[in-house]
RNA sequence: CGGGGUGUGGCUCAGCCCGGUUAGAGCGCCUGGUUCGGGACCAGGAGGUCGGAAGUUCGAAUCUUCUCACCCCGACCA
């Protein structure tokens, strides 16, 4: 499939051969910069909703970012194959993700067959009857390969699709630390593939979710367009997901002053807002914000329900609660007024014991003078003293950071933004060999389960993120490794004998010197419609040969990024030109 | 899955509320001519079952019902 890498990145074209479908109109069905340039730049286009056309430019960018990924990965001992995007029910279901991945996995109708999301089930399979002793790990095993994924609502043009391609790469290790160094390599191929495609980056600690295991890592590329929520010190000392970051944060003080319980009428006070509106206060951090979660059990009588305490300002963070109680989820309204007796914004911790399992976020580890719900519409109970009031309350970070918070260390403050994640490592551990019984004997001849990572990447997300970051408003910005081409050369007109003759010999000269261009010999078209055009593609540097330039013997070149022009004597191209790309890039 | 929106030549859209000749514009395309450093100009031309189905009506792009597709927000999810 991928056999002659080189003849996608030494493709040297003429615009007039290239199939390069410009559009001056912002295409109606897009939104986000990138999704909209990667279709009036003529690289995409879709066929239906999250399934895209690659065309010849944009093949040509996601080549180049195969080839890096490619090189990185042999580059630490990954082995390349090619594995079927068609498999079996049987073999999802035996690791019972045919049922967890649920309808967001592609079904065959005419035969018992999916179309694969990702592969661990297919490469441990694989690696099951082979690697069968210590002496044959580690290993590292890679694609590069279409995988099939029936997102919900797919999104930002190529960001989120149904059908992408993306490199899956599965560590199988002896021991665990044997795992901790295949991830450390996955680590650093990571890092010099990011690079070298032209993102910044960062790296934040996630929650594996679904894919099991434990520790996983996502690499990040911030944007407006990012579906990720992520907050970063200011000082870039720290990074993570907003779903699992931590902050430091002031508990709420304990005044001591062991008031009584007293309730009070509430009328129609159903949120904090209004709460803090009605006892006339600005500070919400007393105003105990309670909300009931259900952990299911296996009949109806069988379920847990946790109620979860936080402070009025803040909200409680649901993956963090995932994480404590698994399959947790928050109530339905009539399961909320059937176990409290209240409806929401009445819910509070006093008096619900045996009921409800109480639970706070640890900022509330200390407080007393709470007010919070009466467990009765319309009312709301003040005095609450968890320690006193509340048996058997446990605390939790359960709380979601904020914009503005320090961090743990207090030497920085955290900001909030959006990211789209390029690139998530993960130590799986044995889920996948267990289920599948993938075992070695090591040297004592006892049978062991092979210990696993998984590490993707999203090959055309890099390309959108690194649009994302590079782009203004007349189009693209490329440079370094991923660019399509280095230089479009540009023929103002074909028509002048000599004009056209130069051109083609500069276009032949730099075959020579091998760099990648781009040459727009195209007749009867005026020359600012290929300026526009070339600042849309937007390869680093413009070569302009034109007859006024040429009477100088100059040809002028412009630096796509920065819009700075300059001539360049004819004598002095071939040195110029590889000098200048070398200082873009 | 919930909410909102849009489907009219290749592209971007107007027309629809308030039904009435051959359904429009700009861009693109074809022919000829003039142009040729920031998406040129003139003249001529091709191209549309108005997403689909059913209905109301003398008459439907326009009204009604159903349906399909796509987009956005959310939910969900790597």
């Amino acid at each position: 499939m991928h056999t002659n890498i080189t003849s996608y990145i030494f493709v040297l074209m003429k615009l007039t051969e290239y199939f390069v479908p410009t559009l001056k109109e912002e295409p109606a069905d897009s939104v986000i910069p990138s999704h909209k340039l990667m279709v009036r730049a003529g690289m995409i286009r879709q066929l239906t909703a999250g399934v895209y056309s690659y065309l010849p430019l944009g093949l040509k960018v996601f080549k180049k970012i195969e080839n890096i990924v490619r090189e990185e990965m042999n580059a630490i001992g990954g082995n390349e194959f090619y594995l079927p995007a068609l498999s079996p029910n049987e073999l999802w279901h035996q690791t019972g993700r045919l049922e967890d991945y649920g309808d967001d996995i592609f079904r065959i109708k005419n035969r018992e067959l999916v179309l694969a999301p990702t592969h661990e089930e297919v490469f441990t399979s694989i690696a099951k009857p082979n690697l069968i002793s210590y002496k044959d790990l580690p290993k590292i095993w890679y694609q590069i390969q279409t995988k099939f994924r029936n997102e919900a609502r797919p999104r930002g043009g190529v960001l989120r699709g149904r059908q992408f391609t993306m490199k899956d790469a599965y560590s199988f290790d002896a021991t665990w630390e044997g795992l901790d160094e295949s991830y450390n390599k996955n680590d650093k191929a990571y890092r010099n593939i990011f690079t070298r495609s032209g993102l910044k980056f960062f790296v934040v600690s996630a929650f594996s979710g679904a894919m099991g295991g434990s520790k996983s890592e996502e690499f990040m590329v911030e944007t407006e367009a990012g579906e990720d929520n992520v907050a970063l010190s200011e000082d870039n000392s720290y990074a993570s997901n907003v779903e699992v970051a931590v902050s430091y944060c002031e508990t709420v003080a304990r005044k001591n002053s062991n008031l009584s319980l007293e309730e009070f009428h509430t009328p129609d006070i159903k949120t904090i807002d209004e709460l803090a509106g009605f006892l006339g206060i600005t500070d919400k951090s007393r105003l105990a914000k309670s909300r009931v979660f259900v952990i299911p059990g296996k009949e109806e009588k069988d379920n847990k329900y946790v109620e979860v305490l936080v402070c009025g300002d803040d909200e409680v963070n649901e993956t963090k609660l995932h994480n404590i109680f698994s399959g947790i989820r928050a109530a339905h309204p009539d399961e909320l007024s059937e176990i409290t007796g209240a409806d929401a914004g009445s819910i509070g911790p006093v008096g619900v014991e045996g009921k409800l399992k109480v639970i706070a976020d640890l900022r509330l580890k200390e407080a007393d003078e709470l007010i919070s719900g009466a467990n009765k519409n319309d009312y709301h109970v003040k005095n609450i003293d968890l320690k006193r009031d509340v048996p058997g309350i446990e605390y939790f970070d359960i709380r979601t950071v904020k914009e503005g918070e320090l961090t743990l260390d207090k030497n920085s403050k955290l900001r909030i933004t959006k990211a789209i994640e390029v690139g998530h490592i993960f130590k799986l551990g044995t889920k996948y060999a267990e289920a599948l019984g993938a075992k070695y004997l090591d040297k004592e001849g006892k049978e062991q389960v092979i210990i696993m990572g998984s590490y993707g990447i999203g090959i055309e997300r890099i390309a959108a993120a690194y649009i994302e970051q590079n782009y203004d408003k007349d189009g693209i910005i490329w440079s370094g490794e991923i660019s399509p081409f280095h230089v479009q050369l540009i023929c103002v007109n074909t028509k002048l004998e000599n004009v056209k003759q130069k051109a083609d010999s500069i276009y032949n000269d730099f075959i020579k010197l091998g760099i990648e261009v781009l040459y727009d010999d195209r007749g009867d078209i005026s020359p600012g419609f290929k300026f526009k055009d070339a600042d849309l593609l937007g390869m680093p540097l413009h070569v302009i040969v034109s007859e006024k330039n040429l009477k100088n013997d100059e040809v002028e070149v412009k630096i796509r990024r920065t819009g700075e022009r300059m001539k360049i004597p004819l004598a002095e191209i071939n040195s110029k030109i590889p000098e200048l790309l070398k200082n873009i890039n």
